[in-house]
DNA sequence: AGCGTGCCCTTAACGGTGTTAAGTTGTCAA
DNA sequence: TTGACAACTTAACACCGTTAAGGGCACGCT
């Protein structure tokens, strides 16, 4: 399964493979398991093979974040027509499926920046939505970007505690937290654990929610509230 | 200035002294310039000495955390009283000021752990102004966390291009991405290149309030709306 | 006074990391 | 056939977190 090499010794490598392989890799070892050396065996090549292809490894794991963006848009195709805040939820909906589709995928992508311009023709469209709305295009960016910074906070503290979905970090037991909390003195404190380290899904799509009800009162266009 | 010891060579170490000079230590080297060897060096002790003090790196690095977290109480004393609305404000307006405090402040924020039980008390009293105010304790949990986690995203997001309060990346030059997005055929992304990477404190207050008038929509009592 | 015990630190070393320099191989054009 | 260039390998560097082993120094006990 993983560690078995999926490339011919024959074939030569380019950026694509090393990153779609760089990518695989992160799921079975993390960010901090990502080594040069590691992917290089992956693709059955010495680790400095891969600054023929890279600069260095923050321009690979730059190429890592261009390639989840993308993925995310060809994952969910058309996201098209509806309302504005149809769309910011969709939008939002997919990064977050997109980061939870890699272990650290989170953190990955926050540490990051594109290469090239291959984003930019999602956003543009993103934005021309709102836009056509009657949204300001800076109203459109500065209340996309709010979305944004939730969704990216949000499952970075999510995969902090699930790693992987349905796999618990050793330490976030909440009925332990519920205990300590109480013996301290802490009821309240006691009483939320299973609501700040549990139930992710349902607790996303409520704060999606009430983000769109923010923008519909602060930033959006009278008309579309 | 940074680089000279500010310890004699008699006194001892203990957590406190590690912590708080590994934090100086941070604006200064950033996080991947942390190394152990270096705060040992600021020290005047030799590297392994501070596993006497901590049982690796990472729970010195839950220390800073913790340490960060309490300073922001400390910094911003009584939060006591008025709405559910001017608390959950303040508390995520100190929160962000926290984490700008210290190069790559919400990436060693958000990495970490914390320590003890020490902020189990913030926490309370935080929960209880807004059970106060109507809030059940989970909705008071889950409408925090929404802000919290768009503080936390919002403030990464802005380090990367901000690492210290008035000091740019190098490669996040506004016009220089303003030109690019014109010549490829992004116009809107193109007029939002302003919007995106600058004016920090505004978009973080408006951001901010926008999360409490979304709050107010969908998760606060009927009565405190 | 002498002795041991335990705390706090040092020295030395290990395996691993990103990265660079220099040399080797294979492929294709002239 | 030869030369050039792309795509790698081998070797090495400086540095990292971490562990093992030992040393000094203060203290309590006899």
């Amino acid at each position: 399964m993983s560690g078995e090499n999926d490339r011919m010794a024959t074939t030569r490598l380019d950026q694509t493979l090393v990153v779609d392989t760089a990518l695989r890799l992160l799921n079975d070892v993390g960010l901090e398991g990502l080594t040069l050396r590691r992917i290089a065996k992956e693709l059955n090549v010495q680790a400095p093979a891969l600054y023929w292809h890279f600069k260095n490894k923050q321009a690979l794991l730059d190429a890592m974040s261009t390639a989840m963006y993308r993925r995310m848009f060809e994952a969910y195709g058309d996201l098209g027509d509806g309302t504005w805040q149809e769309r910011l939820v969709e939008v939002h909906r997919a990064l977050r499926r997109a980061l939870l589709g890699y272990r650290d995928g989170a953190k990955v992508f926050s540490g990051s920046r594109f290469t090239g311009t291959d984003h930019a023709g999602p956003q543009e469209d993103h934005l021309r939505a709102f836009v056509t709305a009657g949204f300001t295009p800076s109203a459109a960016a500065r209340a996309s970007f709010i979305a944004y910074s939730f969704t990216l906070g949000f499952v970075i503290e999510e995969q902090s505690v699930e790693p992987r979905p349905g796999e618990r970090t050793p330490g976030y037991d909440v009925t332990e937290r519920e205990e300590r909390m109480t013996a301290e003195g802490y009821p309240l404190a006691a009483a939320v654990s299973s609501d700040l380290f549990q139930d992710y899904e349902a607790r996303f799509e409520e704060g999606l929610r009430a983000i769109v009800a923010g923008i519909e009162a602060t930033l959006a266009p009278a008309a579309s509230r």
